[in-house]
RNA sequence: GGGUCGGUACCGAAGCAGUCAAACGGGGCUGACUGUAAAUCAGCUGGCUUACGCCUUCGGGGGUGCAAAUCCCUCCCGGCCCA
């Protein structure tokens, strides 16, 4: 506890306000342990459910950067136990070995993704990584049933998911229930003071708070964060083609950001980037009256500097105005050799993958949405001559290019 | 343990012997339009086939029948109610 953390009040002010939806018990309380020069030991944890970070992460992982950067001690917790009995269908045994081996694999490359945003290599103040299986495999069925009796089924069934399970007639699985036990542990196992989330983890967060005071007898506060959505609550590419994942090329980062709708444009500034509030407010207000593409382009760019960096952003912009604002081609496409001198059309675009099958090829030729060196393709009989350096494209955005 | 309802395509959800590759919604794809890869509108969305048509699919397995997602048997999984 000999470093010094930084009490500027602005500074604080702006941390604990800008994107975030709610502190609990309350902001002013929190902002009081700051000021007081504490240190604090804070934390996120991090379901390894798919093999790739997202801007979802994004937006708490920066929370944490800024949290860093006053000198707290910043955890990046990887729940490598809980994401192993995660999936309630996976009851074998041989399955739960496979699902080991998954989330193992998922989380490798965790570290290299976050340090887009986190520093884990400072010298007087990295991000340090634990993974939850360090302590909650150590448990055993007593300590799991004293822990269970801190809360009673009614407290658990409040969430709001589980109630809503409850009145659909859907199952809701005995380890599904113990979840935020679990999570609520490891802010007991690292005795932190406070943790930040998604507010959709809010439940959870708390269920810790609860454990936290039990336990060790202290306040832990809980920080929850504004989600990535469109405020009239339309999803923000939650699916997964459109998820923007921090191992994204810059290009399509860009992309995916400016196909997002008009109304994230703010809510984007303020979660994902370092622009100033107040002139995120004047953007708000001149964009009713202008073009909001604009700033849309502008917060596609300063998304992706932030996490990849200025050269790779100024690229990926240039590119998007070639292809999409002046329909021309991107710079650098897949490329496959075709070894046949003549094929239809159908079973060249097979070969590219471009198509999954000849049933879409054909389907796509109807459409008008197959395209050989900007040609149309009309006629699913077409014969096609392979030439080296040939563009085949795929609707307006997916290009191959042929290199024999 | 008893009763009862249910398991359908990427997801949600209709269908309950032939006209079912299976309504509808979401998602995805393509096109038109546009300031954008937004919004809106239109089409497409199992596979093979130029096409006629054929093949695979409705929890698993086995039956009945000219014919099954639809009926019967059995197994697996779940919801609700009772104990």
């Amino acid at each position: 506890m000999t470093k010094k953390v930084n009490t500027d009040p602005k500074l604080i002010n702006e941390v604990l306000s800008r994107g975030v939806e709610r502190v609990y018990p309350d902001k002013t309380e929190l902002e009081k342990a700051m000021r007081s020069g504490q240190r604090l030991r804070l934390y996120n944890g991090i379901d390894p459910s798919g093999p790739c970070l997202h801007l979802g992460h994004a937006v708490v992982l920066r929370k944490l950067r800024q949290f860093q950067e006053l000198g707290h001690e910043v955890i990046m917790l990887i729940g490598d136990f809980t994401g192993m009995i995660g999936d309630p269908t996976d009851k074998s045994a041989t399955r739960r070995q496979l699902a080991k081996q998954e989330v193992l694999n998922n989380c490798q490359d965790y570290k290299k993704q976050a340090s887009h945003i986190l520093d884990f290599s400072d010298k007087d103040n990295p991000v340090l990584i634990k993974y939850n299986s360090t302590w909650n495999s150590k448990l055993d069925f007593a300590d799991v049933l004293d822990l269970a009796s801190d809360f009673t089924v009614q407290q658990l069934l409040e969430r709001d998911m589980f109630e809503r399970r409850v009145t659909d007639g859907k199952p809701i699985h005995l380890h599904e229930f113990l979840y935020p036990l679990i999570q609520g542990y490891d802010s007991v196992a690292m005795a932190v003071d406070l943790e930040v989330g998604g507010n959709d983890q809010t439940f959870n967060m708390l269920a810790g708070r609860d454990m936290v005071k039990r336990h060790l007898g202290k306040e832990k506060f809980v920080l929850a964060m504004k989600l990535l959505e469109d405020p009239t609550g339309k999803k923000m590419g939650k699916t997964e083609g459109n998820m923007i994942t921090l191992v994204d090329k810059p290009e399509e980062m860009y992309g995916k950001v400016m196909s997002w709708t008009d109304g994230m444009i703010v809510p984007g500034f303020e979660i994902l980037t370092n622009v100033p509030m107040t002139e995120i407010n004047q953007m708000d207000a001149a964009m009713k009256k202008g073009n909001p593409r604009d700033y849309k382009m502008r917060l596609a760019k300063e998304i992706v500097t932030g996490l990849l960096g200025t050269p790779a952003a100024q690229k990926a912009e240039q590119e998007f105005i070639k292809v999409f604002q002046k329909k021309d081609k991107p710079d650098q496409m897949s490329e496959i050799k075709i070894r046949e001198k003549k094929l239809n059309v159908v079973d060249l675009f097979v070969q590219t993958k471009l198509v999954s099958s000849k049933s879409e090829a054909r389907r796509l030729v109807d459409q008008g949405g197959l395209l050989v060196n900007d040609q149309v393709v009309k006629d699913i009989n077409t014969e096609i001559e392979v030439k080296k350096g040939m563009i085949l494209q795929r609707g307006k955005r997916q290009f191959v290019r042929v290199i024999i």
